[in-house]
Parts: C-alpha cells; structure tokens; sequence
RNA sequence: GCCCACAUAGCUCAGCAGGUAGAGCACGUCCUUGGUAAGGACGAGGUCAUCGGUUCAAGUCCGAUUGUGGGCUCCA
C-alpha cells in the first residue's frame, strides 16, 4: 500500500493510505479532549467526517466546535439522531429531508397520523437513550442504482425521488448513505462522528410542510428541534424563545391597550385603540416632517381606481387574485393594493419639464390585499395596512443621487431606533413586465449606488417586483430577529405604460424613471417590529403617554390636576391618576404600563410648588421645580433629527 | 389556501368519566389618606365563538362555519 504525505497546521506526516482523518489528527496531536476536541476535518476544502480513510495527498484540518459551519454540522446529525428515534418508534413512517436551519434543524415525515404533543416526548426519551448509546455515524457510498434499489426495498418513496433527481439534476455517480443505529438515511453529510455530541438538544413543535415546498404536493409532517454544544447554550436559547414570547406584539398590545383583532370585525383588520392610534399618528407625523425637511411633497390618492388601471399596470395580471374588485354605475373599480397610480397621474397633470424634475412623491397610504387567510398574524401580516410609500420621477443624470438620498433616509430613520440592518439586492423574477435592456439599466443603478457607498450586500436572485429590481433592507431588531422594511425599487416599465413625459434640455420628449420606496414598509408591520424591539418600553417622543402624575393622598389633587394643564399644554402627554390607591399600586401599574416619567405628589410638592420625578425602570430624578421638569420633558420627548 | 392544535367572565386560565359554570387579576360599592412595583371587606360579571347533529340530558361527544396559534405555500 502507498503512503501518502499529509500537512497538518504546516507539518508534513508520511502516512498509509486509508488512514482515517481522525487518525491523521491524532499524529498532530490535536486534542481529543474539551472544546477543541474536532467533529470533523476539511480536506483539501472538503468538509469530510473524521472516519474518511484518506486516498492521496492534502491538507487536513481539524474543525471544532467553534468552526462556523460547526453548528449546523450538530444539528443535522441531531435531525438523523430525531429521525432514528422516529423509525424506531413508528416504523410505518417515510422519511424525507432533515436540514439544519437558522436556529436548529427539522426533518420531514410522511406519517398517517398526526404527531401529538405526547409523542414529541416520547422521541426526545429515545433520542437520549440514542445520544446515551454513543452510536457511530457509518458513512459508506453507493451507485445511484443501488440506493434506489435499497430505499424501493425499504419502502422509503421519497428517498428514491431524490436519488432519481440527484442523476437527473447532477448526473451524480455515486450518492453516500449514513447509518446511525437501524437507520440509513441518504445524505451527503458529513456528521459528527457518534451521536455522543448531540445531548444538549430540545424538541420544540410539529407543524405541516409541503413536500420539497411545493404547494400541489404531499402534506408532510415536520418536526423542529434545537440543539447546541452545551446544556448553557441550549438554555440561552431557549431563554431567548421566552423572552420572545414575552415580547410578542400581540400581548404587549393587549397590555399596552394599543389594538385589537376581533373576528366579529374580522381577520386582519386591525382596531386602533386611543394609545395605539396616538403613538401611530406621532410616527406618521415625524415621518412626514421628515420627509418634507428631504424635498418631498405630501400627496393622497383615491382608495378605489378604475380596473382597466389595474390591467394597464400589470396588476391585474399579476395580482388580480390578491386584490378587492367593486362595480359602480356599471364601471368596475379595483381598490388599491399599492399607492403608484395615483402618484403617476399626478406626475401627469402637467407638462413636466426636466427642470422640475426630480419630483417626490409622499403618501401614507392605505392598501389593501386579499392575504390568505392562514397567513394573518397580529400586526404584521395583515389585509388593511398603510405604507410609507414615495413615488420618485427623475431623469437618468439624476437617478444615481436620487437612490443614495433613499438609502441616507433609511440609515437616518431605522438609526433613530437603534436598528442595524443588511442589504439585499434582488433580481428580475420569472414573472415580470419589461424589456431586458430596462432590467439590466435598473440593477445596474442599484448596483453602482451600493458600491458607490460600499455598503455591502447580498444578491437575492429572482426575488425583484414584476416591473423592476429592488433594493430591499432587512433591519435586525433587539433579539437579533431579522424583519424586511424598506425597500426601494427601480421602475423604467410603468412610466412607459402610463405613457409619462418630461421635456428635456433639447425639447424632446424624455421618460423619466420612476423609483418606488417605502421606509418603514408598512405602519401597521413597523409598530409591531417596535413593540417588540422596544418590549413595549417605547422612548418617550414616541410613548402614547409620556407623562403620569400620581397622587400619594387626595391633598395633591387639585396640584396634580395643575401640573396635568400645564403639561398638555406644552404638548406633552400627560395623564393624572387621582385613584384612592397606595403609591405603590399607582407605581406598579405606571410600570407596568411602561411610561417614561412618573411624577409624584405628595403634601411636601404641593407646598414647594415641585414635583418628584422617578423615571421608568425606578431611577429616582429627584424632586425638582415643574419648571425644571418641563424644560427637561420638553428636551427629552423631541423626536430625532439630522443634518444633512 | 394547506397540515395540526385551540376557542369558557374585560384579561389569564381551571372545569380532563356528558347531569343546568369556577379562580386570580381587572371592574363596582364601602372601609382605608397610605411616600416609590399589588391595603382590606363585600358585590356584580358568562346563551361556555357560531350553526347543526347524537343523547332523557352537551361547555364536555360528532360535523360544519368563523377566528386564533404553530408551521408550509404566498407577500407588488
């Protein structure tokens, strides 16, 4: 047998061919104990199992637990070890894929009858005796004729798809098969080496998934599960999902008294309650403030438009099954599932020159869309919204400035709640309106102001609007939870439908491009996303109430009543509680309602004149003149500004 | 739209062998005037989501509808 030469962290070892990667380490003298302890190697860039036997020479290294692919590693041999289980407890289930994803893993079965809760425990049990066995992950390879002759016999459909497909697809050669315990599952792998590693693991729900995703195929069952290096992590996590839940817009805006959602109304409808619609209004209006200090004109367009509109804009083709139809007086009318028409017909009602151009477009406007009734959630997935919606006309010399001026906002508006965000890009989809030449110019323009501006960012490919590319920006929230908002689309096929013009420096007639955008997306979305960001502790330029002033005895009633005029009348928000209660069950609940400062009266403030400030989370301010108080509220509740 | 689960007082939930509804909080009245996260007593509150079926009898069993939750598909 040949030897071959393999270079481990620099050094050079003479070994025989066939010797394991793990045994290869052991020559480094990697350790084989504690955090450094590999689970797998790369060899000469192939992520490998450490059990590979090696056939020629390269380089080997070790990959730990803090690898960046580590992780996922875990958790979808966690996916094979939960898939075992399942086999050895329903014997009568057909597996199909178990993935690792963001936050774990799944794996899909095909099962009869339902998953209940109960079973989920019952797996976990024969998961640990598993992780307890310490089975090995046997990793042996097959041609594709032979697996698929193996599954058939093992009644396993869907792993014979998938080989099938792996020729079809890839012309594959030869597929590789794991074997943990009495299952063998296909799989390209690599595993950790035994299923020793996956004891810190947590079964957590069962939900229903098509069958690769496809909507027209079988129904699968898919169970989702985490799982981590170490009990502490899986903890974290989990710690993590509660205080999530915790956060959940949907309570807090019970709590909060924000909405509500009532069948009675209907799903998806939301019902602005009097703090809700206040704290809605005070983000509209500094949004509006803002966009007209930026160049904007505010402009409204009508709730329902003429349907041939709608075939003219592609809509109708498009989304005719999302949108609400009407008829009056034998005309039908479309109600509007975005605001750019009407924005275009105002961009028409003149003769535009080349000199009034760029012109910008602002409208909170209200949408709506007929979503799927399984797909409503709180705020953030609803069938009534209003987006922050701008419209941009401008020549091609203008566009480039036009764009980073977008992305200047963004920056300044999602910075002045602390959000970081990424930038996708995405592409012409396969349904899409347009010539190629149109397609290509608007990436290019999107491109070029991201790389103008070197802000990095990931191509999404397929995933633009149907009349143009966009530039969409997922913001990160408090959790590290990713939600999309803005988004800014380059348009050059609308203007061209609508037939819109301006007269250039030589008297032609130009089309200008259009730009489509939103910031914050969708109001209604953007207060959920804040809610839970914020955990309903809203800052105080935003918070429905901002001020609450309570009584230690009836004695400070009338002072209260005083100091409440005197608020309101600088334009804070101001509320009294006068309720017989202890100062502690005002505080408690003041708390509780997360309002940002707590005045306190007793008799000592009512004969200084003063009041005593404690401000949300128990930090005592003092007590202070209510002059001093109102110059500070008054400077702590100004919304955010920039220069620019 | 699809899979599964759920729907009881304003809120959170108990009621898990079918026999005419219960707790805590909130609310009301009274007592208490108490200085930084829940003072006390009493009281009022429900056609058990809606419609239909089984049964002598249905909150409880069955079906449909609506809505909600966890996902999938979709998201201009």
């Amino acid at each position: 047998m040949a030897n071959i030469q393999v270079t481990i962290k620099d050094a050079v070892y003479e070994a025989a061919e066939g010797l394991t990667a793990g045994e290869a380490l052991k020559l480094a003298k990697v350790p084989t104990k504690g955090p450094q302890r590999p689970l797998a190697a790369r060899f000469n860039d192939e992520l490998v199992d450490l059990s590979r036997p090696l056939a020629e020479d390269g380089v080997l290294e070790p990959v730990d637990q803090s690898a960046p692919e580590a992780l996922d590693l875990l958790r979808h041999s966690v996916a094979h070890i939960m898939a075992e289980a399942v086999k050895s407890i329903f014997p009568e289930v057909k597996v199909t894929i178990g993935p690792a994803i963001e936050n774990g893993f799944y794996y899909d079965f095909d099962k009869p009858e339902p998953f209940t809760p109960d079973d989920l425990g019952r797996i976990e049990d024969r998961m640990r005796a598993i992780v307890k066995a310490a089975q090995v992950f046997e990793r042996s390879e097959m041609t594709p004729l032979k697996a698929v002759e193996f599954f058939k016999k093992q009644g396993e459909d869907y792993k014979v798809e998938l080989v099938e497909d792996l020729v079809r697809e890839q012309q594959v050669k030869k597929v590789s098969l794991y074997r943990l315990g009495d299952f063998v599952d296909l799989c390209r792998g690599p595993h950790v080496p035994d299923s020793s590693w996956g004891g810190s693991f947590k079964l957590l729900s069962v939900a229903g998934a098509y069958w690769r995703g496809d909507e027209h195929r079988p129904m699968l069952q898919r169970i989702y599960g985490t799982a981590f290096f170490g009990g502490k992590d899986l903890e974290a996590h989990l710690r993590l999902l509660e205080e999530a839940k915790r956060r959940d817009h949907r309570r807090l805006g019970k709590d909060l008294d924000l909405f509500s959602v009532t069948d009675e109304v209907g799903g998806g409808l939301i019902i602005w309650h009097p703090k809700g619609a206040l704290l809605r209004v005070t983000l509209e209006e500094f949004e509006r403030q803002e966009h007209l200090r930026r160049g904007y004109d505010i402009v409204m367009g009508p709730q329902i438009l003429r349907t041939e509109l709608w075939k003219r804009s592609g809509h109708w083709d498009n989304y005719r099954d999302n949108m609400y139809f009407t008829e009056i007086d034998g005309q039908g009318y479309g109600i509007k599932p975005m605001n750019c028409l009407a924005h275009m017909f105002i961009y028409r009602s003149q003769l535009r020159s080349f000199r009034d151009l760029p012109l910008r477009y602002f409208e909170l406007g209200t949408v709506q869309r007929h979503e799927k009734s399984g797909v409503l959630h709180g705020l953030t997935r609803v069938r009534q919204f209003t987006q922050d919606d701008a419209h941009l006309f401008c020549t091609p010399e203008t566009l480039d400035q036009e764009i980073k001026g977008i992305l200047k906002l963004v920056d300044d508006l999602l910075g002045a709640f602390g959000f970081e965000y990424e930038i996708e890009l995405s592409t012409r989809p396969a349904k899409s309106i347009g010539s190629d030449e149109a397609w290509e110019l608007a990436t290019g323009a999107l491109q070029k102001a991201l790389s103008d501006q070197k802000r990095p960012y990931e191509v999404n490919a397929g995933d633009g609007a149907f009349y143009g590319p966009k530039i969409d920006v997922k913001l990160k929230d408090a959790l590290g939870r990713r939600w999309q908002c803005s988004t800014i689309q380059c348009d050059f096929t609308l203007p061209e439908r609508f037939d819109l013009t301006y007269v250039d420096h030589d008297g032609q007639k130009k089309r200008p491009i259009m730009l489509h955008r939103t910031v914050f997306g969708s109001i209604e979305r953007f207060i959920g996303i804040l809610t839970e960001h914020y955990a309903g502790a809203f800052p105080a330029w935003l918070n429905p109430e901002q001020v609450r002033i309570l009584t230690v005895t009836s004695r400070a009633d009338e002072f209260a009543r005083t100091v409440r005029t005197r608020l309101r009348r600088e334009g804070l928000r101001a509320e009294a509680d006068l309720r017989n209660e202890k100062l502690g069950y005002k505080i408690r609940e003041a708390q509780m309602q997360k309002v940002p400062y707590v005045l306190v009266l007793g008799d000592k403030e009512v004969e200084d004149g003063a009041v005593a400030v404690r401000k949300l989370g128990g930090q005592d301010l003092g007590v202070m003149p209510l002059d001093s108080f109102l110059a500070l509220a008054i400077f702590e509740t100004k919304p955010p500004r920039w220069d620019f």
